[in-house]
DNA sequence: AACTTATGACACCTTCTGGTGTCATATTAA
DNA sequence: TTAATATGACACCAGAAGGTGTCATAAGTT
């Protein structure tokens, strides 16, 4: 599966507001450490902490370009957050199926 | 909307794979801390803790029933997380990646 | 009344989080 | 070569997370 080996799931790194607005910015576009430090007021080294805990969920790649370590957003791991909530989707159909049927059988009535 | 005044937020709640089976308990049925205290190898304590920070975050509510305080599953907060979750998948769309498909496929098991 | 059950409320402990700063090193620019 | 840039690798720190246990109390049972 996807959450083989990772010491953090998708479920941790999405938890902090940093890092779920990391991800947005690389949902944009590939951007150096720099320059994703440049959009919040945190150290550099903090902000590298939030991308070694992206990477480490399999949520972000990096690749070296010269001086510079560029990060990609990696969205397969949202997989498993989407199946978690579907389960959670079919409950809510559920209990408002069955408040339609009791609905439409009381209109029928 | 959904998040004003409560300490933790939805993204904090499921981050726990505990509170996560918690609310998968509660899906099925109303339960005590006693009860949901049976299901883990954990103290009361503790189950007591994630079931606070579930309250906290609105995903559940707590009733008094005589001696028993009874949790029920509040899956309303969990639309914070899908609407999240849907920016990532309008990205998808917009790169017309193979995780689209892959989703897509899903839901129509 | 005496006992058991179900919780609430604490105090305490260890590890992880999220943040800081400093120093060393590789790469590009002057 | 020298200077500036971008990053990696540490050490460090305060506070929160997640766990434990104990004690007090309210509510059923016998």
């Amino acid at each position: 599966m996807a959450s083989s080996g990772f010491r953090h799931d998708v479920f941790e790194a999405i938890a902090d507001p940093t890092r779920r607005k990391i991800l947005h910015l690389l949902a944009e576009r590939e951007m150096s450490i720099a320059a994703i430090t440049e959009c919040f007021s945190l150290s550099r080294t903090a902000v590298n902490k939030h991308l070694q805990f992206l990477s480490d969920a399999g949520l972000v790649i990096s690749q070296k370009a010269g001086r510079e370590t560029r990060y990609q957003l990696q969205p397969e791991p949202l997989v498993e957050l989407k199946l978690w909530l579907a389960f959670f989707e079919h409950y809510w159909d559920e209990k408002l199926s069955a408040l339609k049927k009791f609905i439409e059988s009381d209109q029928n009535d």
